[in-house]
DNA sequence: CCGGTCACCTGAGTGC
DNA sequence: TGCACTCAGGTGACCG
């Protein structure tokens, strides 16, 4: 899943349903997908009150009560649901479930189950020093929703790559994946093999903007389910409204010249060769 | 510093 | 049906 929206949706409908909560329990079914200690992981949960669920970037972020936190990065099938205990390691597990957090209220008992069928996500628990040590190394660059055209113009004009690379750094801007790249630069009419360095205060100026109005939108509309994405509450529907990504060989929604696939980075890029300059 | 490639994993889709 | 192959929302390590 995950990029920007949805790590945001995913970390309100968690909000909702699991802050005030203590965590009890800890079971580890796929020992890897504990990025921080292992031997630490369950005493540093154990017996915190969730405080309260956010997100960093493409991290979901849960306070502790202990000034700590549990960081999660889904990556790309990493996914939370809500369930029963399952009793331990033996018991009836949600499938390719790789943790699961027993969480007690006043009356309540449930469970947060970790899912990931490609298990590329990572789980990391902190006591509030190793937190603020931990987002410091991270160094993850501005949320998008929350900067200014003439800081995003020196950000991004001042990096030698190309636009589409720059746009996915996380050190430079956090949040945006390949999806939300792809549809923002094209409703900007940008290529994405663009210099960054050759773009104008305008150019940027409407990038941020278009970036601004994708992602609002896909918030709003609970993400895109791709694949196996959805949030607690169920899938989301931005993908309905993809102009570009997922759509090469189909024509172009502004000019009807055919869309066309490419590469930046490794990563697949469909893109306007005619609208996107 | 930079770009390119691969590794990490599983599953879905495609073509033979 | 089966098999081989490609590709997928993300990062991080390595190489030239």
């Amino acid at each position: 899943m995950p990029e920007l929206p949805e790590a945001e949706t995913m970390a309100r409908d968690l909000n909702s349903r699991v802050a005030d909560q203590t965590i009890s329990e800890v079971l580890v079914s796929f020992d890897k997908i504990v990025a921080s200690d292992l031997s630490t992981f369950a005493p540093t949960l154990i017996g915190q009150k969730i405080e309260r669920v956010g997100r960093i970037g493409k991290w979901i972020k849960f306070d502790l009560s202990s000034g700590g936190a549990l960081l999660a990065h889904l990556k790309m099938t990493g996914q939370f649901v809500m369930g029963d205990w399952p009793g331990d390691l033996s018991g009836e597990w949600p499938a390719h479930t790789r943790a699961a957090f027993l969480l007690t209220g006043e009356n309540s008992r449930q469970t947060l189950f970790y899912r990931d069928i490609r298990k590329f996500g990572r789980l990391r628990a902190f006591s509030p020093d190793g937190l603020r040590d931990f987002l410091k190394e991270l160094g993850l660059g501005p949320d998008p929703l929350k900067l200014e055209p003439a800081d995003f113009h020196s950000i991004v004009s001042g990096k030698k790559a190309r636009l589409k690379q720059v746009l996915l750094d996380q050190g430079v801007i956090a949040g945006l994946g390949n999806i939300y790249v792809d549809e923002s630069l094209f409703a900007a009419a940008l290529s994405p093999f663009r210099l960054a360095t050759t773009l104008s205060p305008e150019e940027t100026s409407n990038l941020l903007t278009q970036i601004q109005r994708v992602l609002a939108k896909a918030i709003e509309l609970r993400g895109s389910t791709v694949e196996n994405y959805q949030g607690l509450e169920g899938p989301g529907s931005f993908q309905d409204h993809h102009l570009v990504y997922g759509k090469h060989g189909q024509n172009c929604p502004k000019c009807g010249e055919g869309l066309a696939k490419g590469r930046v980075g490794g990563r697949g890029t469909t893109y306007c060769p005619a609208c996107q300059k």
